[in-house]
DNA sequence: TCTGGGGTCCTAGGACCC
DNA sequence: TCTGGGGTCCTAGGACCC
């Protein structure tokens, strides 16, 4: 059997333990640029307040219903994912984090009888020691335990716990199960489905095979067969190196000129950079994209990407910012608003398929060695306490983040005091 | 006025090889 | 006049996830 622990309305969760007078009202957090609705309490659900929804569009709701917004702070998810998962990590032999607040846990060691009690002491310790509400399903396969952790969220008479054993129990929870809420099926695929008659998730599995596999590729097949019971989706119990590395950001304000531009993609390629050294890869190729906004009419856009390739893999801050700036001269152009860029790391390879060049000597020792004492000092004080000219100084002004709350759990200014 | 930031995998098609 | 039958690798784009 696999357990799934998803954290309910896991950023707007975070905020509420630092604000417990928060608790039962209608909070949400917003994506980067206070933009979009990106997490909801239940009872900004209840308002309607729609996921991925933008701002500007349920300003009406927010002030009606004395909505708190927060702006999205990362730090702070991510020490509080942290924590979650650490717990998570001591319950089970095997788990596979999944996302900032979602883990599978191998459950095949406990006895079928005792799952429940097992759901309910760890739900409850995971309250106890972070103060995060979670939901936990439990099923044979982990497409199964989606569906049974969706269950969980929905029918509160389950008080965050839903296990799935048997064939009945399967096909029961499947008949009432929207196949467009399948893990695995999209808004695409959900449609192509619609058009032949099939809306449930129980109805879907009385499909062919071969069907199935003509028309969904193949991992509809496999999401096919877990819904069937029979697992086609490895557990994958440490997470594998990235093989791609993006980092990208919209501006608050359109940017015109080409320097402050470069700099925020200067910036971008640092960051990219360090997140290649801490996985301890090298990248062959580098891209960039810089874009206006994508909501002027169409003859009005412009998008564009260029790609430029090493002859010899790096993870060297100073070449990835330099090659960020040839790329960027050949896509630039004048009298365009530029609404978001972004850094693309491909070709990632390690440190032991690193190819290294015939004429070109590699990488310099004292490159490297500066490089190092750069991110141990960043890794101590904070990161950007050193950094490069090109990223420029004035970063905050490129982005809109007006109701950060304080860094609770990672910086010891912003520590709680309780009087 | 205001619209996120990451990722993965798969497939088709082109360029190229003998 | 008639013009094969295998391959590989790369890229762009689609679909999906949180």
């Amino acid at each position: 059997m696999i357990g799934l622990v998803d954290c309910n309305s896991f950023f707007v969760s975070c905020q509420v333990v630092f604000n417990p007078k928060l608790k039962g009202k209608p909070v949400v957090v917003l994506s980067g640029n206070d933009g979009c609705i990106v997490s909801r309490s239940r009872e900004a659900k209840a308002l309607g307040i729609k996921m991925g929804e933008p701002v500007f569009k349920v300003k009406h709701l927010i002030r009606k219903h004395k909505v708190y917004t927060f702006s999205s702070n990362f730090s702070l998810y991510a020490d509080m994912s942290q924590r979650v998962m650490t717990i998570l990590l001591s319950a089970a032999p095997r788990v596979s984090i999944y996302s900032i607040d979602e883990a599978f846990l191998d459950l095949s060691n406990i006895p079928r009888e005792d799952l429940k009690y097992f759901a309910i002491d760890l739900k409850e310790k995971i309250r106890k020691w972070t103060g995060i509400p979670v939901s936990v399903g439990i099923a044979p396969t982990k497409t199964l335990a989606k569906v049974a952790v969706h269950k969980a969220k929905v029918d509160l008479s389950l008080k965050g716990i839903k296990i799935i054993k048997t064939k009945s129990e399967i096909d029961k929870e499947l008949i009432s199960f929207k196949v467009s809420d399948v893990w695995g099926i999209g808004r695409e695929s959900a449609r192509f489905l619609k058009f032949y008659g099939i809306d449930t998730a129980y109805q879907f599995t009385e499909m062919p095979d071969v069907w199935v596999r003509k028309n969904l590729k193949i991992f509809g097949l496999k999401t096919l067969k877990e819904l069937q019971g029979s697992s086609h989706i490895s557990f994958e119990e440490k997470h594998a190196p990235k093989k791609q590395i993006i980092r990208s950001r919209s501006f608050k304000n359109p940017i015109i000129e080409i320097e402050p531009l470069g700099e925020a993609l200067a910036s971008f390629a640092a960051r990219a950079a360090y997140k290649l050294r801490e996985q301890g890869s090298y990248a062959y190729k580098i891209g960039i994209f810089i874009r206006s906004s994508n909501y002027l009419q169409s003859h009005l856009r412009y998008s564009k990407s260029y790609e430029k390739k090493f002859i010899t893999p790096t993870n060297d801050t100073s070449l990835l910012i330099s090659a960020t700036f040839e790329c960027l001269e050949k896509i630039f152009q004048k009298g365009i608003g530029y609404k978001k860029a972004g850094v693309v790391l491909n070709g990632i390879v390690s440190q032991y398929e690193k190819q290294l060049g015939i004429f070109k000597k590699d990488q310099k020792e004292l490159c490297a060695s500066l490089i190092k004492v750069v991110d141990q000092i960043n890794n101590k004080m904070g990161s950007k306490t050193v950094r490069y000219a090109a990223e420029g100084i004035n970063e905050r002004l490129r982005y809109r983040s007006e109701k950060k709350s304080k860094l609770y759990t990672t910086n010891w200014e912003d520590l709680l005091r309780v009087s």
